[in-house]
DNA sequence: AACACGCCCTGCGCGC
DNA sequence: TGCGCGCAGGGCGTGT
């Protein structure tokens, strides 16, 4: 489900709501998501502790708490992280439950589970599994015209793909890699090392802005139980989508019908007219 | 070594 | 109304 822009909405969420609070209990209602939910370590010493920051990685949340561990929480299709009252009703999808002093819940819902919760040293993270092989971030300056050009000079995959590869760049996941291809006019299916200098720098500048500009609507929801934020509310950058889902219906800029194409099994929309 | 693909899961909308 | 199918915002593990 979420992308960076759904993640940092989160994030953002999470600040607002979490931070510095207490943990006074943690229950889990199912341990088998993507990866087995290291139960014995959540009840045994996350407890007590108080949430001193939350940052992000490509889609990773990193709750920082004050005995050195880290809460590592991705949401994979379906996740989310709540806050609620102790009160609200337990879903069937409610894996994880973080009682916060004070009577509220901060709960991991996770329909499909492909979503996961880890807790790992704080100032050993660059060596956890998940995230020592992550690319650069794509609204940092490491995500720049020499690293791209490098980094796919020898690679015939389509750019569609690359941008989807988190060892290149993180956080883009199906929709924003169709908008800001459509953004750049780069066809989904065209060979990364065919790429100049000067697609990079439109291309960079594209990604970037989709993504602030989603962060700034706080994410795209695209149906009613889609992604929803810390407080339960949707985003609203699906109502500035150019291309995502919109197979058949016309080109805001020429006309022409967009297009649904299968690469790697999920699906890319795009201009055959506009994108080359 | 680089790359595509199947698969992990539940739920929804569609055609029949 | 129910059933089977295809599809869904991710990404790991496997096989070529």
């Amino acid at each position: 489900m979420p992308e960076l822009p759904e993640v940092e909405t989160v994030r953002q969420g999470l600040i607002q709501a979490v931070l510095n609070r207490k943990i006074k209990d943690v229950e889990i209602f199912q341990p088998q998501l993507r990866f087995p939910v290291p139960v014995e370590k959540l009840q045994r010493d996350i407890i007590g502790c108080e949430i001193r920051s939350i940052q992000r990685r490509g889609k990773y949340l990193i709750l920082e708490l004050s005995n050195n561990l880290s809460i590592i929480v991705h949401l994979g299709m379906s996740g989310r992280l709540f806050v609620t009252s102790h009160n609200s009703k337990i879903d069937k999808h409610d894996h994880v439950i973080i009682s916060l002093e004070g009577g509220e819940h901060l709960r991991f819902r996770d329909p499909r589970r492909f979503g996961m919760i880890d807790v790992y040293p704080s100032d050993d993270l660059e060596n956890h599994a998940r995230l020592r092989d992550l690319g650069v971030e794509p609204l940092t300056s490491d995500f720049d015209i020499n690293y791209c050009f490098k980094k796919v000079k020898n690679s015939q995959r389509p750019i569609k793909n690359m941008l989807m590869d988190a060892s290149f760049v993180v956080g883009l996941g199906n929709i924003y890699t169709s908008e800001a291809l459509y953004e750049a006019k780069i066809h989904p299916g065209r060979a990364s090392n065919s790429l100049t200098k000067k697609h990079w720098k439109l291309l960079i500048a594209s990604i970037q802005s989709v993504l602030k500009e989603a962060i700034t609507q706080g994410g795209t929801t695209l149906q009613d139980e889609g992604f929803k934020n810390v407080l339960g509310s949707g985003g609203m950058f699906q109502l500035k989508l150019k291309v995502y889902g919109k197979a058949g219906e016309s080109c805001e800029t020429c006309g022409h019908p967009i297009i649904r194409l299968v690469q790697q099994g999920r699906s890319s929309f795009f201009c055959k007219k506009c994108q080359r």
